[in-house]
DNA sequence: TGAAGCTGTCAAAGCGCTTTGAAATTTCCT
DNA sequence: AGGAAATTTCAAAGCGCTTTGACAGCTTCA
């Protein structure tokens, strides 16, 4: 059933039955409920590739996927879509993901582009002096970076959390507690939010004079493998830090097994403080022991992309350009006193 | 750039250049060559919308994923999508997600069939006697079930695991270990894996003429929070049960922690063996007792799954219609000899 | 009563591609 | 050399929709 066969059915011209149907006001009330009405019954469904072709609209948001034989799976992909997800069904928009070797980006972004399957871009997992950032300048369709590129002139529309600002208040408090052997177990080294939370780190160490020794970092993919790996390496250091900063609660699960197989425990022995996206499936607040967070929802601030971007299709007023979320830090049980130099 | 300008700048006509492209065998190689060369210089892409609507192909395969305020987003969409891309991507297939309300998915699904936005659909989350199964056949589209429909007759294409196979295994493996008072943590009840592995463990045990008490199943979502409450409420069961069967490790995360809160010993005074769908970011092995598992990779399926549709999109060949994969049971600490009465 | 202004409807063009059927050119065979 | 066959190219139709510009049919007002 299309519109030809529609209009035809009604007696009217396919003009008609367009503007009917998109609420045009030059057609009768009548008419209109005439073709509502014909609509229902026939279940017609206007061809989406035809109305693209048409109008240049396609009413979907673009992302490229990172994928290949073995590269990980991530957890905060899923989340992140599932809050893109939760404001596009508002709007009836959808997504068109191009799965892509992470290689292979820039050029898998200006594939998607070009195809002219999508409306508007969204941009993850942003490394630092980003390529594709020029890319999508040069692009004329509009798109939202989540995150930063670090070291690139901040000119292009982003939302981000203050990664700096939590990772550095939360070595404040850890060292305010009396801490001073410091290690940070992050994430992927070249991902700019990576960058940014080592900075933070060490710019509130730098205020007291400290330093994070290279054998107190850890770049690696945040599964609760690596955390344990991670973790394990840490304390076999001969001056065993005692304040641990992690990027994801994903990590500090493995972290925590490690404290636990060595016979410590966390909140006395080690203290931890995680970076908390909220997923669903590990809350800090039911770990053995409760672990301190710095929190922001990760699917709070897929909503509010796809919030930006289906709002500039849609030409609906303007949105500020560049967001930066301040996180919470939220104090349980995993952090403590230093405790004494044995 | 499009078609008519390329075709104009290069002094051939539109079907010439177009045929050039897309391989057909009656052009000169010379003018191919040239063809191939321009395209190259001017970064031209054939509009996908276009090419949609005159070939009635799009080179995409549509899912739908449940979404809604406060809808928890599931780890295992990612790793299945995960897998799909993984085959998606050295097809140049993308996907079209259309984001719904659970409420709604029947309908979301043919809305997303008849935009001609796709050429196959996916489709999961299956539940016993599924509604989308009718609209799926009247549909003349393409599509592969993941998972099955219990109470339907089994007359689809589909990939499913051997659930009940799955369970009954375990069931019996704890069984001959000595166990008597089993539990069961299971997925939401409504889905039709939980229901056969609901069957496996109750066939096994009905072997031995025991039974599955109400208390001591929990239907619930897959989060290590609803593990620890589920397990919490099993050992202040009067006749505390000794065998738990876990339909995730996610579940058994929680789980286990409530286990050890309670001063219990894992693989000695309660036995547990969890499904493991191979999840990056949970692997079974470094738990801190490492878990017994029955073990089936999600993204394996995905790939899999993503290889028959786009295999019959592209008419490369029959495939099985139905798939049914053996698990594998994989006896690591966590299962031991049951106590003896105490 | 006729010009002017609305309303509601329509025919046709166009979006960028593929494909059909025909035309132009080259090659082959007798 | 002459005609058939094979090769290469082309013009035009069509995919299903939106949108422009025109046109009837009614009101309205001087």
């Amino acid at each position: 059933m299309n519109l030809k066969q529609l209009s035809e059915l009604l007696g009217l011209s396919q003009t008609t039955v367009s503007r009917a149907l998109n609420g045009y006001p030059e057609v009768n009330e009548a008419t209109r409920e005439r073709v509502l009405q014909a609509v229902k019954e026939t279940g017609y469904r206007p061809n989406k590739a035809a109305q693209r072709l048409a109008t240049g609209k396609a009413g979907s948001i673009g992302l490229v996927m990172p994928t290949a034989p073995g590269h990980q799976s991530d957890v905060h992909f899923g989340e992140f879509l599932a809050g893109l997800g939760e404001e596009a069904v508002r709007h009836d928009f959808h997504f068109v993901i191009m799965p892509a070797d992470p290689d292979d980006e820039v050029a898998a972004l200006r594939r998607l582009a070009i195809s002219g399957n999508v409306d508007a871009l969204f941009v993850a997992y942003m490394r630092g002096h980003d390529p594709r950032l020029a890319m999508l300048k040069s692009l004329s369709m509009p798109y939202v970076v989540h995150g930063r590129s670090f070291g690139s002139e901040p000119d292009y529309p982003f939302l981000d959390i203050d990664n700096e600002g939590a990772f550095y208040d939360a070595t404040r408090l850890l060292l305010q507690l009396g801490h001073t052997r410091f290690a940070l177990m992050n994430g992927p080294m070249h991902l700019d939010f990576a960058i940014r939370r080592r900075n933070g780190v060490m710019s509130a160490l730098a205020e007291r004079r400290l330093t994070l020794d290279e054998d107190c970092v850890s770049h690696a993919l945040m599964t609760d493998e690596q955390g344990l790996l991670a973790m394990e390496r840490f304390l076999q250091l001969p001056e065993r830090p005692t304040a641990i900063l992690c990027s994801s609660t994903v990590l500090a699960l493995g972290a925590i097994r490690a404290v636990n197989q060595a016979g410590l425990r966390l909140g006395e022995d080690i203290s931890l403080i995680a970076h908390d996206d909220v997923l669903p499936l590990l809350k800090p607040e039911n770990f053995s022991v409760p672990l301190t967070t710095t929190r922001s929802s990760l699917r709070a601030a897929g909503a509010r992309i796809a919030q930006r971007l289906i709002g500039t299709v849609k030409q609906a007023g303007p949105f500020p350009d560049q967001e930066l979320w301040k996180t919470e830090l939220i104090v349980r049980s995993s952090t403590g006193p230093a405790p004494q130099r044995s």
